[in-house]
DNA sequence: CGTTTTTGTGCAATCGATTGTACAAGATTT
DNA sequence: AAATCTTGTACAATCGATTGCACAAAAACG
């Protein structure tokens, strides 16, 4: 076992130097004479040198480090946002780290205070489902932390963010549920408090009104959003009256449970029950009959929140930027929504 | 925007005792004073004192950071063993730095280059697709740098690795085809270079073998794992007496391909062909048929990973362990192999 | 009571890179 | 030729925590 790195104390022993001046000469500082310069990288290049990060995060006072706050990292959307992230930090010379809060608010201040522990130069996260109160993120960004948010986001902090126009995506799944024909249709929706699913809420309602159709309360119903929630949706929609002839559901899995539970029920998708999801989950393509949802782009939202950082970072702390980008969202249609009429 | 972080002089400062009597005091040295060691960790309490982990980190020469470096993060599989290394990494106080290959050989030593460089205590990886050659990781072992493998690993380097039993988990899916009454089964195979397919192809041979089946070079195809590639094998399978009756794959994706190839052309499953696939992607749920699958315990991966890091964090450098864990995997047998005779 | 041991604390160096300031030698100006 | 400017480099402080060593005061011992 070699020693394991070289330092700029080595190279200016090697070249009867002073350790500034090789620290400069590497930075090509102008006053550094072109030789030193040249003879300085060259052997840098020859011994590989590679600067200690933790040394220069230490004294410039920032780490080159961004902190990612997921609920889950398993969940296909945020594996696929942190994946858009990773590609563009990575090549802007940022690391990542990322915490998962499980949805619980206590792993989430947790994981806030381990990153700024680290002393990472911002935080990129979506809240958990069970954040109701957001002091613990003001706090830090009254600090000066530079805090950003995406999907979840929370509209109270002066944050820049990053989201899609989940009330679009859902006007747009109930108004092609209203062209294909069907008119009862219930929403299966997220808990209120998180800005998405109130988003998608309104959505739903937009269109039904825009319908000309009543808006009755009972066709809301809250559910978890899970295949459970789903079947527990649809056995209270069997209740209601006129019979609901479509789901659109904030959540794809929410939206499976409704369609294995009309499955049991013998009833046909899309024939006699529309469904429709959010989220553009892969299975929605390979389940029988295969699922219209919402795509969020989840990719380009890792991307663009990363470059709103990157954007940030080079500017003076003062003006710490608050936009707050809205994508549009997509959305697919398949054959679980798809009268042929 | 207040000063942002509280350090061991400020503590000091304010009790006129000296920094490093304030660092023995939050360390319970026992040569502190039971009152002097009390009223610093008051103060620090008081002032929510963190220690600058970067400074820390300096001096004791380990940075309290894993590296993770996987293919893709936003593959289903990675994304649950990353998950559960979180959990336990998280817990024991250590971050984890995430980088993805994209199975590139250069974004793979691009990342190895920048976590050592970040000084990570180890790095935790499953090798790229494009990997053939490990002299770069290699050079990394011999150095003294910590490496754990994962799924995919790298038996000709010495460093301790988890993995399911992949060769098990193809057998056990293979006699459960055969166990169902099929006979002509052919191996959707993935890159031979890599441990795991060649390890579930060994399983594939064994259970025919076993069966005493003569083994056929040409019923075992080897594509790219994703549907087309399915649906090139699929093809294949076509030109081949006598017609295969199975397909057993080394991914659900090319599994699902050869499903829908199957549909296209009229072809009943389970009855005209039996699938099985590999991985327990969750779409594999969902399919119509639900699709037989060998489920590969990612979170249990990730767990057992970092756990075999935290062990060897503690011993002396020169023990570093290379135990090698293979886990069972578990078969999920669901209706595309459900021969009801 | 003098000597040894224990206890409690501070000083200063260290980790490695960065940067303001100083200063000498050479180049340019007047 | 004297004065000023430029160029090239080194010194030393700094970032914040840690730690070997020194040393004084207190305690224990013979």
């Amino acid at each position: 076992m070699k020693k394991q790195h070289v330092t700029i104390h080595d190279i200016a022993r090697e070249l009867n130097i002073s350790a500034s001046t090789v620290s400069r000469a590497l930075q090509n500082h102008p006053r550094i004479s072109k030789a030193t310069r040249e003879a300085v990288q060259q052997l840098a290049l020859k011994y590989n040198y590679q600067p200690n990060v933790m040394a220069s995060s230490l004294r410039k006072g920032r780490s080159k480090t961004v902190g990612v706050i997921v609920p889950r990292i398993n969940r296909n959307f945020f594996a696929n946002v942190i994946g858009g992230m990773e590609e563009v930090l990575t090549s802007a010379g940022y690391h990542m780290i990322i915490c998962q809060t499980l949805e619980k608010v206590n792993h989430e201040m947790f994981a806030l205070r381990t990153l700024v522990n680290a002393r990472v130069d911002a935080i990129i996260m979506s809240i958990s489902m069970e954040t109701k109160d957001h002091e613990h993120i003001r706090i830090l960004v009254d600090k000066g932390i530079r805090v950003f948010f995406f999907d979840r986001i929370c509209e109270e902090i002066r944050a820049g963010s990053v989201a899609i126009d989940d009330r679009l995506g859902a006007y747009l799944s109930v108004r092609h549920l209203l062209e294909q024909g069907y008119r009862n249709i219930v929403h299966v929706a997220g808990a209120d408090h998180i800005n998405i699913y109130r988003a998608r809420k309104e959505g739903y309602l937009e269109a039904i009104r825009e319908a000309g159709i009543p808006v009755r309360d009972s066709w809301i119903i809250e559910e978890s959003l899970v295949p459970e929630g789903g079947k527990a949706a649809f056995q209270k929609g069997m209740k209601l009256a006129p019979r609901p002839d479509a789901y659109f559901c904030a959540g794809d899995y929410a939206a499976l449970g409704i369609l294995q539970e009309a499955r049991n029920r013998g009833l046909k998708v899309p024939d006699d029950l529309g469904i429709t999801g959010f989220a553009n989950e892969p299975f929605t393509e390979f389940t029988e009959p295969s699922m219209t949802t919402v795509d969020q782009r989840a990719g380009e939202m890792g991307v663009r929140v990363a470059d709103m950082f990157l954007k940030d970072v080079d500017r003076s702390d003062e003006v710490h930027s608050m936009e707050r980008i809205m994508l549009k969202p997509e959305l697919i249609i398949r054959k679980s929504s798809m009268l042929n009429k």
